[in-house]
DNA sequence: GTCTATACCTCGATAGAC
DNA sequence: GTCTATCGAGGTATAGAC
């Protein structure tokens, strides 16, 4: 199983898998150290104990997707080309990465204090600032309650995706992120389009 | 403790806030035991294992509030109207109502597919349809998305209230069901208007 | 850095008295 | 209907050989 480093990196990914798919509670230290292929042993050299693990695989996970936050806002645009950005990078992330979106959710439940600053943070506030500024032209509205909701609405289509297939005539177009960040898209530019 | 039919449902109850708060797996039986005030023995005389407990308590939070749904839908009204009623109704739920927040929101992830499905026709479908009703005269937009949107909006913004104390200038309203309702009806009413 | 072995605890669940 | 007592499995964590 090769040198240290190694393990300590493949440790923080499969128990990133791990619990995201069963929760933390629900993911004993034997759970993580078959899926890696070590000895529960092995962890506890890598790791003082679980919490330490869950928050050093939490840190690893959020801080590796936020990187492509940057490169999201960083050509300067229109703001209405900015938010379209956004909206399509954060959709087709949460909806196609299914490990970093099942965290992020674990943490807004069940994260303690300081868990739930940190993801706030490295996560959310760059691109809230960023919409704040993109949606500030429309006067009549709260510019971060309207940027909220731009994040809550992506979420929340994440959140209920698996409930609508069981709903009557339900399509699997209303789970795929290209047709939901369209249909997304097209809300926010009615919401911000001048009123008649 | 009072007699059997008490204590059953004094332990759907009080399980029901200790599985909101701490999720499924993280709450021993012992957990709940304490918390009613019997011995854990005393449960399996309830509930024939854990499992049957956990989803019992689901059902009947569940239940219990969607009956509410009903009386929101049943006064005839203009679709506007009722989307408005129901905004208001889900987002004070949502907010005020911790337990009930929780268990939907611990469904939508750690769910499995019979328990979605159960979650899915008991609390969504109703509102889903009526929705889906009241969006449909806005013929360039589809109707079950948009329902979805609306839905997700709602969601969305409880689950995200957790981290904008985090962020900087953030202000109490913007967790505050009155306040976050009011501007989730201001947004659906710029979408379904006539555009100029 | 990784292992074997194990201590100690808490878990879900049951038997049987009251 | 509720209790005491207990079992075996599986949980976190550590000691010490390699």
């Amino acid at each position: 199983m090769a040198d240290g480093a190694q393990t300590h990196n493949t440790i923080l990914v499969e128990a990133a898998k791990l619990f995201a798919s069963e929760g933390y509670s629900a993911v004993s230290m034997r759970d993580v150290a078959n899926k890696v292929g070590v000895t529960p042993a092995n962890l506890y050299y890598h790791f003082t104990d679980k919490d330490t693990l869950v928050r050093e695989t939490l840190v690893h996970a959020l801080s590796e997707r936020a990187g492509a936050l940057d490169t999201i806002f960083s050509e300067a645009r229109q703001p209405a080309e900015r938010i379209g950005a956004f909206v399509t990078w954060l959709t087709h992330l949460l909806f196609e990465d299914e490990v970093f979106a099942r965290l992020v959710f674990r943490e807004l439940l069940d994260g303690d204090e300081g868990r739930i600053a940190y993801l706030a943070t490295t996560i959310f506030e760059r691109p809230f600032l960023q919409l704040i500024d993109a949606t500030a032209g429309e006067r009549r509205l709260d510019a971060r309650l309207t940027a909220a909701s731009i994040v809550a609405l992506i979420l929340g289509h994440v959140q209920i995706a698996v409930a609508l297939p069981y709903l009557q005539g339900s399509e699997p177009g209303h789970v795929d992120p290209e047709t939901v960040g369209r249909h997304i898209a097209s809300l926010i530019e009615r919401v911000l389009q001048p009123p008649a």
